[in-house]
DNA sequence: TCCATCAATGTTACCGTGAACATTGACGGG
DNA sequence: CCCGTCAATGTTCACGGTAACATTGATGGA
């Protein structure tokens, strides 16, 4: 019972091509001076070997990767998602091989799931997080890499690249506050995630400013059953809801709907996101675009550019921006 | 400027704990035999220099790595997200390290990602397969390490774990046979993808084992928005629509309302996949449940298993199950 | 003709770890 | 009291690449 057997080694190609392993390593990392005879006999020998470079022993070597560690929350949210498949195609395009791992919020889990990517010997580093707690410990793990942190809007965070989630929410609101309404109410996500803390602070910030108190918050967990359970329990002088996001919107106007009530001649109803199916919900959502893969492509390219000039600062925050569609109206009277 | 310098290593440590190397690999492995003060003086060390074990080189020492690589598809779409989420999930609670990588379906691109997967070694490999061109790429790839397919319910390949798509086309059929629906037609997926075409023909062939036929097909490509365009271009007479996925069937139910058509008093619509938002479409969609997380637990089970039993075979397909909602009801008249 | 030069290639050392084997020292039985 | 035994630890080598330096042989100018 032979013992899996490991692929050719390096040696093995120059054995049969007749030259040394040095001259195969130049002959694969296209080094100058190799006469074309001698590269033939190597690529021959290569392809008839089916030999295959070992990357373990190639990062040994040269203490670089060419890999982003990608540490993605473990969620099947969408916003989550779609950023960390936005960040994969960056880093794809970047010429980096992207390498994920998903972890829970606990502390212990970050540590280990960082622990696994550094040990990778990644180059650098892109969090996509969601709470507070996931980027205070990358950052007091001493990475000596370059790191970025995705879709957080938490201003005490150096490297985030962002979608600005105070300009998405006022955007929200005064669409719903231009339409004339004044009965607000939030649907939000669960606290400790930065951007539900944040939508949610926001929202109350807005109202304050306008001399308005909402009814109580509804706190949901980002999926539409949430949703449906906090519009079960949506006041009834209540004519506008701000959702945290689409799902929960969905979820929403579905217990609306169960109510008797109208979206959006009873009850207009914002979401957030903008997932693609937003469009085709009943009604068609009015919601706050957010560019998760503008945000992807923007953090890889902050990190590559780190890579050569570690000062590098992040880019301004992305602008949402709001699609009006036909969930929100003027409220009745 | 000083290089971006690499961390201590086990010899920094050993230095530091006046031990040998072997000594502290000996600590991290956990071998029995070490005396527990020299224990707790390279523990000490180890934390003092923060030191981090280099996994290239562990990687190189052993020809292990504890690692299962992903394959996965770059759509951003529900179905084969989840599968890779359950994936990877299941990957982690048995032991191991997921590497994810995409790649589109294109077989260079297949082939290139499987030679990253490779290079890093892999223990095993679970591949999340879309169409037939990427189970061909990784069988004709002499990988010598196991692995699985997932979500393809294509006959011809082995080690496959897939929901049994034929079972589950049959069970949407089925109900709207019992219905009393004759006029069938189908939303199918992108031709190519084994999904879309094993429920295709699937459809067809019920409708010929009773003696009816359909309307022309409409494919779209997973999103709500082709099921949008597919809902316009519903023939007038149909009463009963299969839709590949449930995204196009909230697309498709859509454009209907939007024809004046009622769901399901006009049309009645089954989807696939029962979304988590499935039950929250309005209206509640009628859906074929498959079992994304089940599937990607039993394919990493089937690779441990073959890891150490490498004639293992593949478990049997997983059975799907009809979620009965508001989408259907008996045609009119 | 001889040697400096340079292109093409070879040799050696090293990256950080684990495995196999070697060594040390304490202990106990004969 | 000596030595075998065994627990605890050390030493050496291998893993498969890359980098730095060494070597070879052809070429051409003095």
């Amino acid at each position: 019972m032979p013992k899996q057997s490991r692929g050719p080694s390096m040696h093995d190609v120059a054995a049969r091509a007749g030259v040394s392993h040095q001259t195969v390593s130049r002959v694969l990392n296209d080094f100058p001076g190799i006469r074309p005879a001698t590269k033939d006999r190597v690529l021959a020998a290569i392809d008839e070997l089916g030999y295959r470079r070992n990357l373990a022993a190639r990062t040994l070597a040269t203490g670089k990767s060419q890999a982003i560690g990608v540490l993605a929350p473990e969620t099947p949210n969408y916003g989550p998602m779609a950023t960390l498949y936005a960040t994969e195609r960056a880093a794809v395009r970047a010429g980096f091989h992207p390498l994920i791992t998903t972890v829970s919020h606990e502390p212990a889990a970050v540590m280990e799931g960082l622990d696994f990517l550094l040990g990778r010997s990644i180059d650098a580093l892109v969090v996509v997080a969601q709470s507070p707690h996931v980027t205070q410990v990358v950052q007091s793990m001493n990475t000596g890499i370059p790191f970025a942190f995705v879709l957080t809007g938490h201003p005490t965070v150096g490297s985030a690249v962002a979608v600005d989630q105070v300009a998405g929410t006022r955007l929200a609101m005064e669409h719903l506050f231009a339409l004339g309404h004044r009965e607000f109410q939030h649907v939000s996500g669960p606290s400790g995630f930065t951007e539900a803390d944040m939508r949610r602070e926001t929202f109350h910030a807005f109202l304050a400013e306008h001399g308005l108190s909402a009814h109580p918050d509804l706190e949901g967990d980002w999926t539409a059953e949430s949703g449906f359970k906090a519009g079960l329990r949506i006041a009834s002088e209540a004519t506008a809801v701000f959702a945290a996001n689409d799902q929960m919107a969905q979820g929403v106007m579905h217990a609306l709907r169960g109510r008797g009530l109208s979206v959006p001649l009873d009850v207009s109803i914002v979401g957030f996101d903008d997932i693609p199916e937003a469009a085709h919900f009943y009604p068609p959502l009015t919601t706050v675009h957010q560019d998760f893969y503008g945000a992807g492509e923007q953090a890889v390219a902050m990190l590559v550019a780190r890579l050569t000039e570690p000062a590098t600062v992040a880019p301004p925050p992305l602008r949402p921006w709001l699609v009006e569609r036909s969930s929100t109206t003027r409220p009745r009277g």
